[in-house]
RNA sequence: GGCGGGUUGCCCGAGCGGCCAAUGGGAGGGGACUGUAAAUCCCCCGGCUCUGCCUUCGAAGGUUCAAAUCCUUCACCCGCCA
């Protein structure tokens, strides 16, 4: 079962390099095998980056391994310098621990903490970091790290070259070692996980672990998953698509996958979708004979948006795309059907009694523009829509004609950035 | 500690007393074409009470009718020397 697991995911393009792949063959057909993944709080929600990660471990999970999910609450404290060409800024003590919590919420959604043999197990490395001293530190983990080599890792020689790295950063891989260091005694996890960039750190956990233990573990990576065209994935115009819903709403989230570039498609569905080979051949090959129908998108921003947000969020995500981007006119949908769709949107609302806002106004206000500058440029170049319609008159204010239902109104600048107004009774 | 170089709009990077909201490229945005793709072409890209005004060129002061451009101090970065 086990190397057809590793098949499958040589299949998917989700191995980048392993440190003795035989070996981990072995390890892994031997049984349940324990693998860790670390994810720093360095943000109040992970984003789609780490999901690639993150379902690698459900993959491991469902195929009867069992998933140790780490929340770097002490590393979160110190800055991982891996991909980075400039220092982080500290964050505060307090934050990072708030920021532990949400991540931990959201990680528990993705694998299983009840099931039986091989459930999950949540670690905080904070738990053995902070009782460490300084001079436990240096002389039981320090001695056993040279600096040399610390210095010859990319994540550390590239900062060296742009613009240096402090001590407290390049302290980081000696922590993320001592984590594995940890989770091999205390829960006898022999693998761990992580996006490519994650190589030279988790390399330092090995010889760690055999330094101090005589111990033999394991690695394997993943790639960092890019954008056909080279650009970094899962950013839009409007920044990172995160998972949280009120970071990202479900009607982005959905919009994101639908919206991604035919030319990713296939590699986005071996990377995310849990169908089969076959079924994913079979989509793709569905979207190579008719790209602009979008199959292959729908299903994906379906599976995903249901796994992330669950069926009911994504099935209004979806009805909300039908509603709005269908062609028909909007004063003949069904009330309920609109009040859905626009539920998904950005929104601002105006009292009944006030007079409506100028068009530039409206736009501004709900923030599809970010000024009104912005507003005044996107009407001028043609882009800004009322109901479906252009309306090219900066100081047009709409009249009660307009709404829909007699309480809405549907904004869009370009072709698909929406948002609504809502009168609301006094 | 000493000497030299640097810090410009989202990013890179010109400008080196008035003609500078600041050249150019990238990213981003709009239009056209298509499919709520991509490529291509055209246009835009600090803010506002918008033929004008306001705020930006590391920070704070100063010189000048006038400073991103000159002077002083401070902060940070990068070299070389100790």
């Amino acid at each position: 079962m086990t190397s057809a697991l590793i098949a499958d995911l040589e299949w998917r393009g989700l191995i980048a390099q392993t440190t003795d792949m035989e070996a981990l063959l072995e390890k892994l057909n031997e049984g349940s095998t324990k693998f860790y993944i670390g994810f720093d709080p360095t943000a109040p929600s992970l984003h789609l980056g780490n999901l690639v990660v993150l379902l690698v471990m459900r993959r491991f999970q469902l195929a009867g391994h069992k998933p140790i999910a780490l929340v770097g609450g002490a590393t979160g404290l110190v800055g991982d310098p891996s991909g980075r060409n400039e220092e982080r800024s500290l964050n505060d003590l307090a934050l990072v621990e708030h920021w532990v919590g949400r991540i931990r919420n959201q990680l528990s959604k993705f694998l299983d903490f009840d099931g039986g043999a091989n459930a999950a197990v949540m670690t905080n490395n904070l738990d053995w970091t902070k009782p460490l001293t300084a001079l436990e530190f240096l002389r039981d983990v320090g001695k056993h790290f040279s600096v040399n080599q610390m210095l010859s890792k990319d994540s550390v020689s590239s900062r060296l070259e742009s613009g240096g790295i402090s001590y407290t950063e390049f302290s980081y891989q000696v922590l993320q070692a001592l984590d594995f260091l940890e989770l091999y005694r205390r829960h006898d996890c022999k693998l761990q996980m992580g996006g490519s960039d994650q190589w030279g750190n988790i390399v330092a956990g090995l010889d760690l672990i055999r330094k101090v233990e005589g111990g033999a573990a394991h690695c394997l990576t993943i790639p960092l998953l890019m954008k056909s065209d080279g650009s970094k994935f899962g950013k839009t115009a409007g920044g990172s698509v995160w998972l949280d819903p009120d970071m990202t709403s479900p009607y982005a989230f959905y919009q994101f996958w639908l919206n991604s570039d035919d030319a990713d498609i296939p590699r986005f569905l071996k990377v995310f979708s849990f169908k089969n080979r076959v079924e994913i051949e079979s989509l793709i090959a569905t979207h190579e004979r008719n790209p602009g129908l979008r199959e292959a998108h729908r299903s994906l921003a379906r599976e995903l948006t249901s796994l992330v947000h669950g069926d009911l969020e994504c099935e209004a995500a979806e009805r909300a795309a039908q509603a709005l981007f269908g062609h028909g006119d909007l004063f003949e949908l069904e009330e309920r059907t609109l009040v859905a769709a626009l539920s998904q949107l950005p929104r601002t609302t105006v009292a009944a009694g006030e007079p409506l806002p100028s068009w530039v106004d409206l736009l501004a206000a709900t923030g599809v523009v970010d000024s009104k500058s912005a507003a005044r440029r996107i009407v001028k170049e043609g882009g800004a829509y009322l109901n479906n319609e252009k309306v090219l008159e900066e100081s047009f204010i709409p009249t009660p004609e307009s709404l829909l239902f007699g309480r809405f109104l549907l904004l869009r600048k370009g072709k698909r950035d929406l948002a609504t107004v809502e009168v609301l009774p006094e």
